[in-house]
DNA sequence: AGTTATCCCATTGACGCCCATAAAATCCCA
DNA sequence: TGGGATTTTATGGGCGTCAATGGGATAACT
């Protein structure tokens, strides 16, 4: 499946390094097994993780905004400047840096939530809170809900 | 990856030298891996660094605007006898001009702030700033994020 | 000469690479 | 089908390498 789907919660080691689960690294691109994207999401105080093939599939398409307009300057500074390529290594791990943590309140434990095309790296805590809001959402929205699940309506 | 991405922040030492950090370094063309041209933003009080390649494409785009337009005019003097060619070093450091200096009104330190085809050089207090207000406004524009990052409307 | 830029070497701290271990998952075969 | 054997995963830690920075010495410029 190169899907990330399922959740876990690894530790932060001394050195600052994490586990990438390891279903999410068999999720990665062929030839992409060793190289993630950390991005701080612009929704919540998360982290995202893209692959490499996602990451430039956003690049291609920012491309083809208008060079000129606001939009193109702000797609630019918030995703490319935001961006951290980041090598796995050979156990696949990587290195939380600190700001990122900084900005998703994570210390000593992380949780990884696989949300198909990329996934998200939150402290443990919030994943919970998280997790139990959108099911909560989704069941006030059983029409979507049997679209997607069953590919029908109802 | 042969973008300019993610942001650091570099030192200026005494004799006015900083160090391209290394991820732009790779980033740069093949055959010019210790060149770079720093450049006025024409947008903002900051400066623009370009790869050799990604200078000679804007020229021979400027090419194909009528020569005695006055748009033609404009682009030649503010864009190329703007231009200024820079050497790095073997540590992959380069002189920045007190005139640019001024301009972008920074004094010890600079943030790169990587974007996509070419990096902005700037005082790390308005990197922050740049990259918050950008943020922000993306967030007002739920739409094309949303086209942006999923490929789709929302 | 005096200023400015380039070369070369040194230092320091961070990071990548490698090896090790324990627990968990998977395999395998009677 | 059950339970021991093998492999994989998560985690720990040592050590060498490289990036960022400092600075002296040499070369170029005016």
């Amino acid at each position: 499946m190169e899907l990330f789907v399922s959740t876990f919660t690894n530790k932060i080691d001394k050195k600052g390094r994490v586990s990438l689960p390891s279903l999410f690294r068999s999720a990665l691109p062929k030839n992409y097994k060793n190289e993630i994207i950390l991005l701080k999401s612009l929704k919540n105080k998360s982290i995202e993780g893209l692959s490499v093939i996602r990451v430039k599939e956003i690049a291609s398409r920012i491309n083809n905004l208008d060079f000129f307009s606001e939009e193109h300057d702000d797609f630019t500074t918030s995703i490319f400047s935001e961006m951290l390529p980041t090598i796995l290594d050979k156990e696949g791990r990587f290195l939380l840096p600190e700001k990122l943590k900084d900005f998703a309140d994570i210390k000593t434990e992380v949780t990884f939530i696989g949300l198909g095309h990329f996934f998200q790296i939150v402290n443990p805590d919030t994943a919970f809170d998280l997790q139990n809001k959108s099911r909560v959402r989704l069941n006030l929205n059983k029409k979507t809900l049997g679209k997607i699940l069953r590919g029908s309506d109802e």
